[in-house]
DNA sequence: AAGCTATGATTTACGACGCG
DNA sequence: CCGCGTCGTAAATCATAGCT
């Protein structure tokens, strides 16, 4: 048989899937305000200065972490829109 | 073209659900990998192509897919067992 | 037709891994 | 070893298509 995965436990196939820590944070999603303030700052710059992110963590009531995450995946969403962009160019 | 692109820019403007086809193809790969439901890149990109969706679509609709099964496993008991009965009968050809 | 639920997409938060 | 980068994802949430 093709049964190349050591399948541990057939009761519970869910298992070996990926999950999330328990100790992880609960997604909070931000104002309004937060993401347009976050938004104008990823106009200036795609990337963060350390000074850069201390100030809008602080005027945000946001953690220098969740600024910095915010920027990562803000960076991943641009690219995103990207690619659909010229995908849909050519052809 | 214009057609073409019209058609793309109106799917963008109003989300409409998948083909009874498209769900077909991605349930039977779900439930024949229910115990690692993570398409690699490579079979992302046949599996959109067999459903007329994007890559992205099909991540998409993988991880939804994957987080509601696991909340609701008993919901999707029945779904489980007709794609199973599904498979079996396509590996006896 | 309204309300409700299922479904596709987007938003936070990490884990894994890479580079300098 | 550190810290920030990308990549892929979990889980929650958003928006609304499409049933009942």
């Amino acid at each position: 048989h093709k049964d190349e995965k050591p399948e541990l436990d057939p009761n519970n196939p869910v298992a070996n899937w990926i999950h999330a820590r328990s100790t992880r944070k609960k997604r909070c999603p931000y104002t309004k305000y937060q993401t347009l303030e976050l938004e104008k700052e990823f106009l200036f710059n795609m990337y963060l200065t350390r000074d850069r992110r201390y100030e809008v963590a602080r005027v945000l009531n946001l953690t220098e972490r969740q600024v910095k995450i915010w920027f990562q995946n803000r960076r991943m969403k641009m690219k995103k829109m990207n690619k659909e962009k010229t995908d849909s160019k050519e052809q | 073209v214009m057609i073409l692109r019209s058609r793309f820019l109106d799917a963008r403007r109003k989300r409409r659900n998948f083909s009874k086809q498209a769900t077909e193809v991605l349930n039977e790969y779900f439930y024949s990998h229910l115990s690692n439901p993570y398409p690699s890149e490579e079979a992302k990109e046949e599996l959109a192509k067999q459903c007329g969706i994007t890559v992205s679509q099909v991540s998409n609709w993988f991880g939804n897919k994957r987080i509601r099964y696991k909340k609701n496993i008993g919901k999707f008991q029945e779904e489980a067992n007709l794609y199973a009965m599904k498979t079996a009968l396509g590996a006896r050809q």
